[in-house]
DNA sequence: AATGTCCTCAACCGCATGGGA
DNA sequence: TTCCCATGCGGTTGAGGACAT
């Protein structure tokens, strides 16, 4: 029996290995996966031939084997995306990575964590100070859609103030969630009570945190483009 | 060159979720 | 409806490399 080469604390099973992948390793994994394709994480590693729990394979599969992944830097582009996804989202490493081709939530949030969280804390930060040295911004009803961006608002009925109906007709919104899916119900739309204009480079939307259930889901709305 | 400190990121852990029995 | 198991997710850890002294 193979003794446990943990660098990490203990292990229920001793003879699991752990810590870094060998290339050995990560070849029968590559080679297993190839011929037989992923149906049980948990008999893999046994039929693989390796010393390793299935949670162990799945993730270094998920996060550096699997074809398509990148490696290597992210671009300036994939940085702002990380960026505006985080501050819309959260910590929803997962949901960010869906956005990025090739990025695993794993690599996002170690890059968060690393580069992105004090450039954004920052800029922030300076956002505020500049604008509202309160640090209280809020919708402001005297000023346009534009002039409220990165702000937020409180009701349904703010956003219906502000936003413009010859260009974006209040009708023919809908709202997107993060699982895909279209809402178009007025009484959906209302419901939701908190609302904020998003800074957006290429299309003016808001966004509206759900709380019914205590639930903060994050919701986009956009205007259907193909409308106008 | 040796040592200490900081930083990065791969990997682990515990919990949540979903599907099937 | 409940339980069990596999999978997914996000927080955390720690090895190792980079850099400073």
């Amino acid at each position: 029996m193979v003794k446990s080469t943990s660098t990490t604390g203990t292990t229920k099973k001793s003879w699991l290995k752990k810590g870094s992948w060998s290339p050995e390793e990560d070849q029968k994994l590559i080679a297993y996966i190839n011929r037989y394709g992923i149906w049980n994480w948990a008999v893999t590693p046994k039929a693989a031939g390796l010393l390793r729990c299935g949670k162990s394979c799945r993730l270094r599969w998920m996060n550096y084997l699997r074809p398509g992944i990148k490696h290597g830097n992210l671009s300036q582009e994939e940085d702002e995306t990380i960026i505006n996804l985080h501050h819309q989202l959260g910590n929803r490493w997962s949901t960010i990575a869906s956005r990025l081709p090739g990025r695993t939530d794993n690599e996002i949030k170690n890059h968060w964590h690393t580069h992105l969280k004090k450039h954004s804390f920052l800029q922030g930060n300076q956002a505020v100070d500049n604008e509202n040295p309160s640090g209280d911004h809020q919708i402001d009803n005297n000023q346009t859609i534009e002039e409220n961006k990165g702000s937020c608002g409180s009701t349904y009925e703010e956003l219906q103030n502000l936003w413009d109906p010859e260009l974006f007709p209040m009708e023919e919104l809908y709202m997107v969630d993060d699982l895909g899916a279209t809402y178009t119900d007025p009484g959906f739309l209302v419901s939701t009570s908190q609302w904020g204009f998003q800074e957006n480079t290429d299309t003016t939307f808001a966004s509206g945190y759900d709380v019914n259930d205590g639930l903060w889901d994050y919701l986009l709305m956009e205007a259907n483009e193909e409308s106008n």
